[in-house]
DNA sequence: AGCACGCCGACT
DNA sequence: GTCGGCGTGCTC
């Protein structure tokens, strides 16, 4: 009878594989293969898991081996390549392996039973894929995009290309010709049918995109992929893309892990986005996995935006990435906006509106332009305090305050969403007059519909778009004519084309200008960026307005406001490089973050001490444990432990070593690790 | 992580 | 007398 040990991940903590038994049930039963899932009893559960080894002995003693129940010869095995990926994530960012390889397969696929499976190959096999449908080019590219997409589609092998062009310079343009090209390339030759895999920060925000992608290639198959799916639908698309039916993959970060056995090209549209960032669990970037992914099949990636992380553009200075620039808008005579600086300091506001913003406002109500107002701050007022004894409004569970929210009538921490009735009083000394402090969302779109009774004001932001659909209708909403001053966070800086859009007030960026976060400054130089290309998106109407930006700021000479004025990215980003240079951070230093919290902070802290003493460390920096800046969260605290390398290979050695021993410890701190944390 | 076992406090 | 608190230990 053939039979054989098998090694088994699974979804738990434990940073091992587990051995079983497999023996043929009989004759005619397959050998299992590795990248196959199995089920089983772990402990007293039944769980699915995937083989990663198939061996003839093992070490554990023999009345420990317990028998694998079924292999589950459905679904063709996952490819060695992307074990692959697998195994590098886990290594790279400290997990094991099963936390890496499983929780992204469909539920479905992890489910005790195999109906759905049964059924939903099934499904794949009725439906069956044109092949003969070939590519059609539709879009004009100017011979900027062309050039650019001739030589992503043309590069062999690996080959990391940063396609850098301002918002509207026709990007996606690009993506799509390359894309075609290469579709293409593959029809005409013998060789399998390409994939290619498209990342997006957000797929809620481009629903323009998967239309475009699916109008541009009839015939071929396009599968999504991103959190929003429903059990069914993910479990269709992954099957698709998995069994290379799909052709074109669109997804958000988690596709960056999908099985993608004749992967291409990868692109990743706006790679700068803070959202490639998995920041729970397995906290992987999804553009380094995809820059690996590429490197590991040979194949070209593309990364595009139009305010590069610093991280690529370092890249491309050190000529590790090619660099190709689109200058120009794309559609015609559609310009950059006119960026203007208000010196708050000699334009008193009112209202949180200087003179000169409100004159524009005016205006652009007058020639029935509509006009977008950014305040990245939700809420009527951030806190509310007593004039009287100083009392003001400090969440009772986390180290911040309750914010105003008028509407609601409620106090709503945006941390651990506790929620009061606003006080009629002041709790402390019975004061009667609580003053909100400070300006949201809501507060400002007050004092515009006192200011413009006649104008049709809408704010978008999380509070007002709660309900689902809600966020889909507002947009529709400006899209049609329906709004002449929009009110946003951060919601409405992202992807959305208002044709009609020639005002774009920034209201309040000064406080990332002194953050401690040091990389304040580059995320709010894209924010800016980007909500600036709200703006002139289309070309200037005959007698309308030129599109303008206004920026409200106390420090109207920082030279971040310089360089966004002269649409000088590359200006910035170099002396943004040079900075970190000489501060010895990153690119130039490579960072992981121990992070640990309790009831009591001093149980956090005391967890780190025991981490930074219990190894040597030559070569590795280790920085004392601090508290977190927000050290209190739902009555948790928090504290960390920053640590640093030179080198890359350095500082993985020495977390692989510290890891085994940080496990020794014994604490009731809870603790996770970060490799090259974002926010610190 | 689950899920068991195990040993001390307030309840029908 | 039991239900249940969460400390400790194991999962091939």
């Amino acid at each position: 009878m053939k039979q054989s040990i098998l090694q088994i991940v699974l979804d738990t903590p434990l940073d091992s594989s587990f051995d079983y038994r497999w023996q043929a049930s009989d004759e005619s039963e397959a050998m299992p293969q590795i990248g196959q899932l199995v089920q089983l009893s772990f402990g007293r559960r039944e769980v699915v898991g995937m083989i990663v080894g198939i061996s003839a002995e093992s070490d554990v003693p023999a009345e420990k081996l317990k028998s694998v129940q079924a292999v589950r010869h459905q679904l063709p095995p996952l490819s060695k390549q992307w074990l692959a990926l697998c195994r590098f994530a886990a290594d790279y960012y400290q997990r094991p392996l099963g936390e890496v390889a499983l929780p992204g397969l469909p539920k479905n696929l992890r489910a005790l039973t195999t109906v759905a499976l049964d059924r939903g190959l099934k499904k794949l096999q009725q439906a069956g894929v044109p092949h003969d449908a070939t590519p059609i080019d539709v879009a004009q590219l100017n011979p900027a995009q062309q050039q650019a997409a001739d030589a992503i589609a043309g590069a062999t092998g690996f080959a990391p290309t940063l396609l850098y062009g301002v918002t509207g310079s026709g990007k996606t343009e690009v993506y799509l010709q390359a894309a075609a090209q290469i579709l293409a390339h593959s029809e005409n030759g013998e060789d399998n049918p390409s994939q290619i895999l498209i990342l997006v920060p957000e797929i809620n925000l481009t629903p323009q995109l998967e239309g475009n992608i699916r109008a541009r290639f009839p015939g071929v198959t396009v599968a999504t992929l991103h959190s929003g799916l429903a059990e069914g639908e993910r479990m269709r698309h992954w099957l698709a893309a998995h069994l290379g039916q799909a052709r074109i993959i669109l997804g958000t970060r988690l596709a960056v892990l999908a099985s993608l056995p004749h992967l291409k090209l990868i692109v990743i549209d706006e790679e700068h986005d803070p959202s490639y960032k998995q920041q729970e669990g397995l906290r992987y970037s999804a553009r380094d996995l995809a820059v690996w992914r590429a490197h590991q099949l040979g194949i070209p990636i593309v990364l595009g935006s139009a305010t590069p992380s610093l991280e690529t553009w370092h890249h491309t200075q050190s000529g590790r990435y090619k660099k190709l620039e689109l200058r120009e808008r794309a559609v015609r005579d559609a310009v950059l906006p006119q960026v203007r600086r208000i010196d708050m300091e000699r334009d008193k506001p009112s209202e949180g509106l200087t003179s000169i913003l409100v004159s524009a406002l005016k205006q652009r109500l007058e020639r029935g332009e509509q006009s977008l107002l950014f305040l990245n701050r939700r809420g009527y007022a951030p806190v509310i305090a007593c004039d009287a004894c100083g009392w003001v409004s400090n969440c009772t569970r986390c180290t911040s305050f309750m914010v105003l929210h008028k509407p609601e009538h409620r106090l709503r921490c945006h941390h651990c969403s506790l929620e009061l009735r606003i006080p009629k009083s002041c709790p402390t000394c019975g004061n009667v007059d609580l003053q909100p402090l400070g300006r949201g969302t809501q507060r400002l779109e007050e004092g515009l519909r006192a200011m413009f009774p006649e104008a049709r004001v809408l704010r978008i932001d999380a509070d007002s778009t709660r309900r689902k659909g809600s966020a889909q209708a507002a947009f529709d909403s400006v899209h049609n004519g329906e709004v002449d001053i929009l009110i946003g966070t951060q919601m409405v800086a992202k992807g959305h084309d208002f044709k009609n859009l020639t005002l774009v007030g920034i209201l309040n960026p000064d406080t990332a200008l002194f953050s401690h976060d040091y990389r304040a400054s580059e995320r709010l130089f894209a924010q800016l960026m980007q909500v600036a290309g709200r703006a002139g998106r289309a070309a200037q109407k005959e007698g309308g307005s030129a599109s303008e930006v206004l920026i409200q700021t106390r420090y109207p000479q920082h030279p971040l406001y310089a360089a966004v004025i002269a649409h000088d990215y590359d200006r910035f980003a170099t002396s943004l490089l040079e900075e970190r240079a000489q501060a010895c951070l990153p690119p130039y230093i490579y960072q992981a973050l121990l992070r640990a919290e309790a009831k009591e902070l001093e149980t956090a802290i005391e967890f780190l001490q025991q981490a930074a003493h219990c190894i040597e460390h030559t070569g590795i920096t280790m920085h004392d444990p601090i508290p977190m800046s927000m050290t209190r969260v739902a009555n948790v605290d928090r504290a960390q432990l920053l640590i640093e390398c030179p080198s890359r290979p350095g500082l993985q050695a020495f977390l692989t070593d510290w890891m085994a021993q940080l496990r020794q410890i014994k604490t009731r701190a809870k603790w996770s690790l970060e490799v090259d944390p974002v926010d610190i």
